[in-house]
DNA sequence: TCCTAACTTGGACTTTGTCTAAGTCAACAC
DNA sequence: GTGTTGACTTAGACAAAGTCCAAGTTAGGA
């Protein structure tokens, strides 16, 4: 993660407490946390930082290409620290847990041209959905 | 569209003048609305229907399979018609534009099994990103 | 050490969606 | 047709997630 800080500063970023502790919480745990679970992360760390710093810093993380926002069922975004490495999400339909998965094919080859519609497609994420071990075994 | 009428019937709905409009604009034009958007063209003609009831409406026809629920930006939910076919997502990066396409490949099918983590997986949405016509010419 | 543009803050505000209590009405029985 | 009843609808309060702004603070260069 001095990686990260390396790379943000090279972008002209002021190297504030609270972004550093912003990219330390997400560098912290490989797991997809909402902007308010960043928050609440954070400010233990640095108790007087305020929600409006840490959306505004992920934002710009997301600007960057530093960090992915993953937007899944409708409610809070979350924020995936694993933006340099392709990869897919699988989620558990009853307790929401994600996981990065990494499909075998492209997904981009299995779209024709005849249904691309003149678009200049230039992604595509792939959730899949099912349930989690935890949640099987509680059924 | 009198088929959803007669399955909901038969489901033990109540087939209430602001069901059946609701109905009817999902029916209308095949396009991705959002609640607050199926609400406007709702009240055009029932003028006294409720942000509430839309919103009931549209998680019963969720529930009974005829409508998707579509997920894409973090911002409001858009609802599809097409529920009774398989198909995908393209969505324009600049204007939200979405268009139904049909891939090639079965996503679940790229997913080994050593990529599962134990998990049941019963689905896979895939959404495309690109840019659409109209918003190229305009760059 | 000083200066200043960039950053942060708290709180107001917006958007999207949910909940509730009270009133209304579709569908069935007669 | 008429009455009954539980399902449905309504308005408005509420909640969650996120944005915006004016005022105060500060990182980093001069």
């Amino acid at each position: 993660m001095s990686d990260l800080l390396t790379r943000l500063r090279e972008q002209g970023w002021r190297l504030t407490a609270q972004r550093r502790v912003v990219a330390e919480v997400l560098d912290g745990e490989h797991v997809h946390l909402t902007a308010d679970e960043v928050h609440a992360r954070a400010v233990d760390r640095l108790p007087e930082i305020s929600r409006a710093t840490v959306y505004n810093t992920l934002g710009e993380l997301v600007q960057l290409g530093e960090v992915l926002e993953v937007s899944t069922d409708g409610r809070a975004k979350r924020y995936d620290p694993n933006a340099h490495h392709a990869h897919q999400h699988l989620i558990c339909s009853v307790c929401g847990t994600i996981r990065d998965v990494h499909p075998s094919a492209d997904p981009l080859a299995a779209l024709p041209d005849a249904e691309r519609f003149g678009f200049a497609v230039s992604g595509a994420e792939i959730t899949y959905r099912g349930l989690c071990p935890d949640c099987r075994a509680a059924t």
